[in-house]
DNA sequence: TATCATGTTGACGTTTACGTCATGTTTAGC
DNA sequence: GCTAAACATGACGTAAACGTCAACATGATA
């Protein structure tokens, strides 16, 4: 195995800076259980692979997952795949939030369409107005 | 009661029956200024005009709005277009909304392909394991 | 008439996801 | 040696989105 050498640490400050979060947050998140940085005596310090699981957490939340359910689906990635029992549980997890997040698509998609529908008539109304010479 | 009378109305756990919420909810939400139905005497009454106000509110949640945005979001379809001057505002907020969209709509398809991915690797496992006659 | 079933309005409880002190410790710079 | 900056834990505060009584009114039903 290599010893690639990653040495991007960071501390909280530096790392929450970086992700546009707060230091009080990756503290929550580690009591949270979804992060646990190694310490340097008392103080965290978070490696690339720390910030890596950051981002997904943070894209977890953009598709309004709770941190719960964030933290069961980083487990996912982590599950040793060596253990048959524990594989049929994955597949059936990943299976119902994949219908999940397929569902979640539909309803963007109609969405963006009717968006799109507000923002031409918009802009249809504003042209007339402008053709009209009206103002507001 | 006359079940041939389609009049389309609903007392509070009619609709809430039928949109699989609590009568709680949709007091909620009135008090929260997303919905108002008639009233008859003191007892609400909601349209079927209300119900489709609730199935958008519900694909609102679906997406991640919170109650208030979803509050603003409706107010765009019921916006008076006569008003120039509102129309802007009306174009700019459905834009930024239309663009966080967009975004959730390239995260959902990369947490997609990454549940494909895990899903495919389990049942590689299972094909495998199987194979070797092996058993968890 | 008594009992449901269903409705109403409060009011308080709960969970989630942090923000905001308060208090104390360690390290770097002057 | 002293101060400031950055770290730590712990406790409390807060907003959102309801759940869960409590207490009461009303209409249908046995």
């Amino acid at each position: 195995m290599d010893a690639s050498n990653h040495s991007e640490l960071y501390s909280v400050s530096e790392l929450a800076e970086a992700l546009g979060i707060t230091p009080r947050t990756l503290r929550f998140y580690e009591d949270k259980a979804l992060l646990n940085p190694q310490r340097v005596g008392n103080t965290r310090v978070y490696t690339h692979r720390d910030r890596g699981r950051m981002i997904l957490i943070l894209r977890g939340k953009r598709l309004g997952f709770s941190l719960s359910e964030i933290r069961e689906w980083l487990d996912l990635y982590e599950t040793d795949p060596g253990q048959v029992g524990q594989m049929r549980i994955l597949l059936d997890k990943t299976g119902t939030r994949l219908a999940a997040l397929q569902q979640q698509r539909r309803d963007i998609d109609a969405t963006i369409a009717e968006l799109q529908d507000i923002i031409g008539a918009a802009e249809r109304h504003l042209a007339a107005a402008a053709g009209n010479g009206k103002q507001s």
